[in-house]
DNA sequence: GCGACAG
DNA sequence: ATCTTGTCGC
């Protein structure tokens, strides 16, 4: 996949300060309205797949699409859009630090999975809050660049729009491929939920507004939701996810496609089979 | 100086 | 993220 933004890239070689200043120009090349032609009933997945079946993970690629079942369009909409779920794993070495990160793109379309890819790239920097693109957004780029089909969205394990510059992993990588995309974390990077996210029920959202931490945004700015996408009957222990805009989607939108993209599950199908993926190959990859 | 911080 | 078994509750 051809980069729409080469001069963006999220080169782990340069100092904080460059780091910091390059994601100031994400944030300004982003766009955070719609412009797409996704609408949430097109992208849905009614049901939860088998984690079991969509793992090939041996084998990417062509043949790992046929296996899914993909050519054989048995009543499934060829035309619909593709979305595209991105985790990674780590690989580590004997002292137990991270060595190397196992990248996994899983392709979904009218609510199957149509193509696994995955690339294991070296690591050069460490985690540092605020700067997640620069450790993992190369190697999530060469796991899209290994998958062959075109995304109509991606769905990043991360923050977008919630950033302390508003540019978030999910922001970086959909501006550099000028894709939709969406950020969907597990906890909360910066910002304010509306109200008490505590034990509410499936469905349940409140808006991420911008705190003192975010410093590109009025304090108060929607910069994200709170969505509860799972919840267990009587007591509410399930976390929420944190949905964020990356690029070409609005934060009202980012929700509803997560929402429609979630089966029963905490997370978005798309995530679950990319974790799964990343963690098949990982495995997979030591002997 | 202290706190807070996606994966 | 990763190191890890059983276990309590849907």
């Amino acid at each position: 996949m051809d980069l729409a933004r080469p001069d963006l890239r999220p080169d782990p070689s340069l100092s904080r300060d460059e780091m910091e200043s390059l994601q100031r120009d994400i944030a300004a090349a982003a766009t955070l309205d719609d412009d797409h032609g996704l609408d949430p009933s097109t992208v849905a997945v009614e049901e939860a797949a088998s984690l079991a079946d969509g793992l090939p993970p041996a084998r990417d690629g062509a043949q790992a699409r046929l296996d899914a079942g993909a050519g054989s369009a048995d009543g499934h909409d060829p035309d619909a859009p593709v979305v595209v779920g991105l985790d990674q794993a780590f690989l580590v070495d004997r002292e137990g630090a991270p060595d190397a990160a196992v990248s996994a793109a899983v392709a979904f379309r009218d609510g199957d999975v149509i193509e696994f890819a995955s690339a294991t790239t070296p690591l050069s920097i460490p985690y540092v809050p605020g700067l997640l693109a620069f450790r993992e957004g190369g190697p999530i780029l060469a796991a899209l660049d290994a998958l062959d089909v075109a995304p109509d969205l991606l769905v990043c394990d991360g923050s977008g729009r919630i950033h302390f510059r508003e540019a978030g992993l999910a922001t970086h990588v959909g501006v550099l491929c000028d894709a939709p995309s969406v950020g969907v974390a597990k906890s909360l990077l910066c910002g304010e939920p509306d109200e008490p996210t505590d034990g509410r029920p499936a469905g349940w959202r409140t808006p991420i507004r911008a705190d003192d931490a975010v410093t590109t945004a009025e304090p108060g700015t929607v910069i994200g939701h709170a969505f509860q996408s799972r919840q267990y009957p009587n007591s509410g222990r399930v976390n929420p996810l944190y949905v964020s805009p990356g690029h070409r989607v609005s934060a009202a939108t980012a929700v509803d496609l997560v929402d429609a993209l979630c089966a029963g599950y905490k997370l978005p199908e798309p995530t679950r089979f990319a974790d799964a993926h990343a963690d098949a190959v990982k495995r997979n990859a030591d002997r």
